[in-house]
DNA sequence: CGCGAGCTTGACGTTGTTCAACTAGAGTGG
DNA sequence: CCACTCTAGTTGAACAACGTCAAGCTCGCG
């Protein structure tokens, strides 16, 4: 099955123009609304269903923004460095958490107040319609990785995921891989067994080439060809 | 697999005050770029990939809206009255179409001029508020329906699809039923023996009794229970 | 009366998960 | 420096869940 929806880990990651809409006067209530923290490896920034009091700023780093549940997780976005997060917090009346979101590796993140930065949402409305730019962008992002997942087979979703890594958060053929096996699986919404099965097949096909924690991209085209055909 | 992620298939649909923050003469200028079509039952309103020139805005009846591929679709939600649609659009530089909007029975819809509601949007904060507010809502129910889809099995999509029809779009526990076998499908993202088998199961366990085209559901209870439990 | 669309059923094949066993390397304590 | 443990990675076999295919059924409609 031929499927038009690619590259669907993360948004296309560029420099956020959200914050010089904002007046002299809001940028610094914004600041002084702000704090700087820094986590380690696999910390939770945001736990889902908690009280959300912050919008989310990735500085740098990695991080996954997902569902939990029981059992399973569902990664709905990776977000590299430049990443604007907790939006959709907005919504509830008494700003909940509506996923969690944790690092893949240490993360400079800026934490900045929800009340601020809602009140601001209803003064400015050229602040405003950029932010709602950012959640279209968002939800675009969304729709196609769920049809990525929910239609695509095994080997289709990893290299999709290995395209995604390499064109929109590492942005190069050769990268150092953050993700464990099982990660990858989380990613994929596969079992372990089934990417390591796949990962494989790439190899053993030429496709990729694994060195420790080194990930090289042989060939894209092919791998493009894949997730495309599912 | 326990889930909270129930009643999935759309937002909680409640009147919309969007337009209440529009001062007269925006009012007015909506009204003078707004049309009002009445729709076929399965006729598409919008097509995925094509220009998009309006919000929708669903006045009576019932649509569905989803992403196409050669060989099959993604249900992402269904739109009863009341609904707006169309705004992930504004995202786009040149306002393609995101996804297709098609409708299930006749409908009645308002298409507002798409330059018109974004020109507003960049100088009334209140509106663009508003309107980031239904997009995160709109976020939060693909997240749901997304982590429903690829973590529940067959008995319990359906369940869920059966529970979210009479809780937010008949809003009844008896209802005349628009959907065909194929179409239940669709929307659960199975193939139609496999929605005919399960819903066989829910006939002869009595949780929900078919006749014709009407369907009542007897035992809300067991069916979320199944839908919970995945 | 015959045709076609939607519905139904059973048999079968494919895909992907689960389980269990094994390996290799990294960290720890004696 | 050598056991010991622990985790991540790997492999194969068994199994479950679903989709696919083919056939038959039903009912409305020309």
């Amino acid at each position: 099955m031929t499927c038009k929806f690619t590259n669907t880990c993360t948004i296309f990651n560029k420099e956020l123009s959200l914050f010089d809409e904002l007046t002299e006067e809001e940028q610094k209530l914004i600041e002084e609304n702000t704090v700087t923290v820094t986590y380690k490896k696999g910390e939770t920034i945001c736990k889902q269903g908690s009280f959300s009091s912050n919008i989310m700023y990735i500085k740098e780093g990695l991080a996954k923004v997902y569902l939990e549940n029981d059992t399973s997780n569902l990664v709905l976005k990776i977000a590299p460095k430049n990443s604007l997060i907790g939006m959709p917090s907005i919504y509830e009346g008494n700003n909940i958490c509506v996923y969690s979101v944790a690092t893949y590796v240490e993360s400079i993140v800026n934490l900045i107040d929800i009340k601020v930065f809602q009140q601001i949402l209803q003064t400015n409305a050229k602040f405003a319609f950029k932010a709602l730019n950012i959640t279209n962008e968002n939800i675009i992002q969304i729709y196609g990785r769920f049809f990525c997942l929910s239609n695509k087979q095994l080997h289709g979703r990893v290299a999709d995921i290995l395209l995604c890594l390499k064109d929109r958060v590492y942005k190069n053929h050769s990268f150092d891989f953050a993700f464990s096996r099982s990660e990858l699986a989380e990613l994929t919404n596969m079992s372990t067994e089934s990417v390591i099965r796949v990962m494989k097949n790439f190899k053993d096909d030429g496709l990729i080439l694994q060195k420790d924690k080194t990930i090289e991209i042989l060939n894209s085209d092919m791998l493009n060809k894949i997730s495309s055909f599912g």
